[in-house]
DNA sequence: TCATGCGGGGTTA
DNA sequence: TAACCCCGCATGA
């Protein structure tokens, strides 16, 4: 096997273990005595399969980078988890480095009740939380089982919101905040300026380091400076830390780099979704919503966008639940008049027609993410483009492995990698024919998320070249990685 | 305080 | 009946 093609195996996201062979966590009889498992995968997205390692802490954990809260499905063996989505602010707000607010709502009911009453730290409006209905209009969802030596991880649904901080940042930055909390420093720094908290509302434009000093614990409690998990980012959010330096360090916290690359994400100059293809590109193939580089907002759009710290205005914060932003502006459109949401609860399942309240025709994803203003940006472009299809796994004319794809003419494809992986011990496993894997992918994906290509001629996979939206339709194969 | 898992129970096709 | 979801409770960090 040449060097390549070891790269090629290696790669998880490519044909993952799981994903290599055909199971469903509802079987029976699971894959026995796996020689090889995946690689933990923070942030699956889309209908993927894992099979980690017994011993896998994250896997034993039942972590995810999503804010997954247990489901009862009433079955002991498989450990239901549904997304509960992200916290955004209300007014979708800009934050100073570009970004936008992207909380991980809290799992617990209480905490996430709470925790919506706290404001915008950026702007100061109300946050909101974007329920997750990826998954047929129900939020994605994650089962776990534990079958002897293995894990087993299958998910269900395309996330159609933005990531929220993952467990680690959220934990990071909690304990960043009690230290802060806890420390000298700040109990000084706050008998400094408590007399000065009444006037906060006067203040133009506060940023996160005046509110975090201004306003004592509470209003710390409060406000939580997000660490934001940029869409323009993707799956970067840690790898440049200088635009939240600041917060950090208004927190006593240096800038971590708790999470790891997990999956890589594309670049879009439309926000629009991917189906992984499941097996051959597994779950780093998907993408959320990412406005392309090339186009950052303008000034004007910034500021209409609702301020953020460059911009925020004076008048009370406002919580449209009626809003109609305007995709332009990287905002939020219910489709339908209804308020979208408030909690879990106040909106029922949505039909598979695709009347998503933040989808519409031109925007097939209610989110779009905020265009890119960091160079950095830059650097994380995936160029890739990968149309769905019902064309048979084993032999994709393109993989991705990292951040590039990979044109695998001549590579082992799938088939190949099945047949030197396949276990033998698990008799009934099904080795895909014509790529049970992609079949599985579609024999889920398609029935609800075709509504979402209704207006977007086709699902696509893959990056394209960042500044170059005609070539990613044009183009939907195409080599651009390098070895 | 909150994440997590379990389990009862309601709703819908 | 199956497959969803919501909710409350217990537990542990």
């Amino acid at each position: 096997m040449s060097k390549a093609a070891e790269q090629f195996d290696a790669a998880d996201c490519v044909c993952s273990v799981g994903m290599k062979l055909t199971w469903d966590i509802n079987d029976p009889k699971l894959p026995q005595d796996l020689k090889q498992f995946d690689a933990f995968q923070e942030w699956t997205d889309g209908y993927v399969r894992y099979i980690y390692s017994g011993e896998d802490k994250n896997a034993q954990r039942h972590l995810s980078g999503w804010a997954m809260r247990n489901t009862n499905n009433h079955n002991c063996q498989i450990l239901k988890k549904s997304c509960l989505g992200v916290v955004v602010c209300a007014r979708n707000c800009t934050l100073q480095d570009g970004g936008k607010l992207q909380l991980r709502p809290a799992i617990c009911d209480k905490a996430r009740q709470k925790q919506q009453k706290k404001l915008c730290p950026s702007c100061n409006s109300a946050l909101e939380l974007i329920p997750c209905r990826g998954h047929s209009g129900y939020p994605v969802t994650n089962f776990w089982r534990v079958d002897g030596k293995s894990i087993f991880f299958q998910a269900k649904g395309v996330h159609d919101h933005p990531r929220p901080e993952s467990k680690s940042e959220t934990e990071a930055r909690r304990s960043a905040v009690k230290r802060r909390m806890s420390s000298p420093h700040f109990s000084q720094k706050r008998r400094l300026v408590e007399p000065e908290m009444g006037r906060y509302h006067d203040i133009p434009f506060p940023n996160l380091h005046q509110l975090s000093c201004m306003e004592g614990p509470d209003r710390f409690n409060i406000i939580e400076p997000n660490f934001p998990n940029f869409q323009s980012q993707p799956y970067t959010t840690f790898q440049n830390t200088e635009p939240y330096k600041f917060m950090y360090e208004s927190m006593g916290e240096a800038p971590t780099t708790l999470q790891k690359p997990a999956n890589p994400r594309l670049y879009m100059t439309r926000p629009h979704y991917e189906f992984p293809v499941s097996g051959c590109l597994g779950s780093s193939s998907y993408t959320t919503l990412y406005k392309d580089p090339a186009s950052p907002p303008s000034e004007a759009e910034s500021n209409k966008m609702g301020g953020g710290l460059t911009g925020v205005s004076h008048s009370p914060p406002t919580i449209s639940h009626e809003r109609n932003y305007d995709p332009k502006m990287a905002g939020w459109k219910p489709i339908l008049g209804k308020a979208p949401y408030s909690e879990r609860g106040d909106y029922g399942p949505l039909p598979a027609n695709g009347n998503h309240h933040y989808y519409n025709s031109e925007y097939p994803c209610r989110y779009t993410g905020p265009a890119p203003t960091t160079p950095t940006a830059l650097q994380t472009i995936i160029t890739t483009t990968t149309k769905v299809s019902y064309q048979p796994c084993p032999k994709p004319s393109v993989v991705k492995y990292g951040e590039n794809v990979y044109d695998v003419k001549g590579l082992p494809n799938c088939s190949a990698l099945l047949e030197e992986t396949s276990p033998t011990s698990y008799s009934d496993l099904k080795i895909p024919e014509d790529s049970s894997v992609i079949k599985s992918v579609h024999q889920d994906a398609l029935p609800a998320k075709m509504e979402r290509a209704e207006n977007f001629d086709s699902y696509r996979y893959g990056g394209y070249a960042p500044n170059s939206y005609p070539d990613r339709v044009a183009h939907p194969f195409r080599y651009d990685g390098e070895y």
